[in-house]
RNA sequence: ACAU
DNA sequence: TTATGT
């Protein structure tokens, strides 16, 4: 029989976390509705399995709604703990089984918003494409870096004049100017789909 | 209002 | 609650 003492995760509850004993983990648990828990034979598994969280084994959301988003593909996002940033970006596959791999990351760079970051990420999304000769659509949760894609400019108000940042956007425009946008660049339906999987998490 |  | 944008 199962003499050695078990260990319980409270991933939904009261007060989540690991408990030592069913007594403590119940508290936490009953009269709670969709309360989500389990026992596990030691600590350190317990605590690996909350680490894990809930959602651990699954595939993410966008994988399995009915509409959602056409695989592979790259999906890209920028974040900037600042109004004026610095921004920075990053561009992560999109695979048909639901796996995900960062292929690019970029900054900090200084004096560049969030939707500088985002316009910066479409045009390197479409760059690496291109360089890998591969013909996968580009995920935005941005409607703002969309537009200044399609009009080939970001059209900021905080453009920084010197540094990494001006250099960046220059350096974006003038690839646009020349390649057009040589791929699908879709929007992201985060409500459908969730957080873009680019995410930084930040928020 | 919408998106971030 | 603040800011970046259409
Ligand atoms: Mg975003
Ligand atoms: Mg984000």
């Amino acid at each position: 029989m199962s003499r050695r003492r078990k260990v319980y995760v409270v991933w939904k509850g009261r007060r989540p976390g690991v408990y030592d004993s069913w007594d403590e983990a119940r508290a936490q648990v009953e009269g709670f509705a969709d309360a989500r828990y389990k026992a596990y034979p030691s600590r350190a598994a317990a605590e690996a399995a909350f680490r894990r969280g809930l959602s651990a084994g699954q595939p993410p959301a966008w994988a399995l709604v009915p509409h959602g988003p056409r695989t592979p593909a790259l999906a890209v996002d920028a974040a900037a703990p600042g109004p004026q940033g610095p921004a920075a970006y990053r561009g992560v596959a999109l695979y048909p089984d639901g796996r995900t791999q960062e292929v690019f990351r970029v900054g900090p760079l200084p004096g560049l918003t969030a939707n500088a970051g985002e316009f910066l990420a479409l045009v390197h999304a479409l760059r690496w494409l291109t360089q890998q000769g591969l013909d996968w659509p580009v995920y935005t949760d941005s409607r703002i870096a969309r537009g200044w894609l399609t009009q080939g400019r970001a059209r900021t108000r905080h453009r920084p004049q010197r540094g990494p940042g001006a250099q960046a956007l220059r350096q974006a425009e003038a690839w646009l100017a020349r390649h057009g946008i040589p791929r699908a660049v879709l929007p992201w339906d985060t409500r459908a789909w969730g957080e873009i999987p680019a995410d930084f998490g930040h928020k």
